[in-house]
DNA sequence: TTGACTTGCATGCATATGCACTTTTATAAG
DNA sequence: CTTATAAAAGTGCATATGCATGCAAGTCAA
């Protein structure tokens, strides 16, 4: 079989489009230190409240030990800590800093900014139903 | 400007979708010993000839640097060789080597078989307007 | 209480990814 | 021919990502 005579790879599209868009979101970004995985964990924080290790993987579709190893600079630089959690030792529990949070605030113009262009370029209407698709996409199982 | 009260980031939901349909592309390709981006360089040297790095990474929309490195293992394992062009000796030639081309064959197997279960989920018209999609946001300037 | 099992994280290993900067080679201006 | 400029890769640095494995802590049955 010959992938020439068939239908194109749907997980290079996938790639492609996610590394295409990554780049306008950090090149947004950048001016405050900060890229767009570090970026949602900071919200993600900010918005729901302190989260376990575990928790906050699932919750932003990544690998437990992917997490672990991502908020390691943003612990370095005072964004966030993390806890131990008193009732049950084995959990670190995430938390946001009173910086992070600062950090936070100036980034989201940057973020707007971006989603801004990205909605223009789309529309709108085209930019929710593609969220929508994606988002059906990440919760299907192959 | 609080994101709660504003449009879901619309990086984040090609982030994650990307990551999972290459968890599963990868899982059907890891018992041929590739990545899918691995697999998807070896695709186009098969398909396309040899390529320049530069020329290759455009094609696959991905960094110069990236790909320099990525192409690493697999010149290591000799699925690919760079050879220097003799009529620009700046630009390194890749080419898949017959032994790339049999890992690929083989390969191909477990990549349709993904790519299979993934047009059976999401239905072939759909994955194909998806695909489509994603090309269109791929090649769009924000 | 103690041993089996489970759960939550960390670490080793390897690839993926891109920016800034350097090196090598080609080309065009003078 | 020499020099300025441009083009193609490579390197240093840093984060991103996930699998396999190891370790520590909690749970529950005997």
């Amino acid at each position: 079989m010959h992938i020439s005579s068939a239908t194109p790879c749907n997980c290079l599209a996938f790639r492609q489009a996610a590394r295409h868009v990554s780049q306008a979101y950090d090149q947004a970004l950048a001016p405050f230190g900060l890229r767009t995985t570090q970026f949602s964990i900071l919200v993600h924080l900010a918005q729901s409240g302190p989260w376990s290790i575990q928790a906050l993987a699932t919750r932003l579709v990544m690998d437990r030990t992917s997490l672990g190893r991502t908020i390691k600079p943003l612990e370095r630089d005072g964004l966030i800590v993390t806890d131990v959690d008193s009732a049950d030792r084995r959990v670190h529990v995430l938390r946001i800093t009173p910086l992070g949070q600062t950090r936070l605030t100036a980034a989201t113009a940057g973020w707007a900014e971006a989603q801004a262009r990205f909605e223009t370029a789309m529309t709108p209407q085209r930019a929710a139903s593609l969220r929508e698709t994606l988002t059906h996409v990440t919760r299907t199982e192959f």
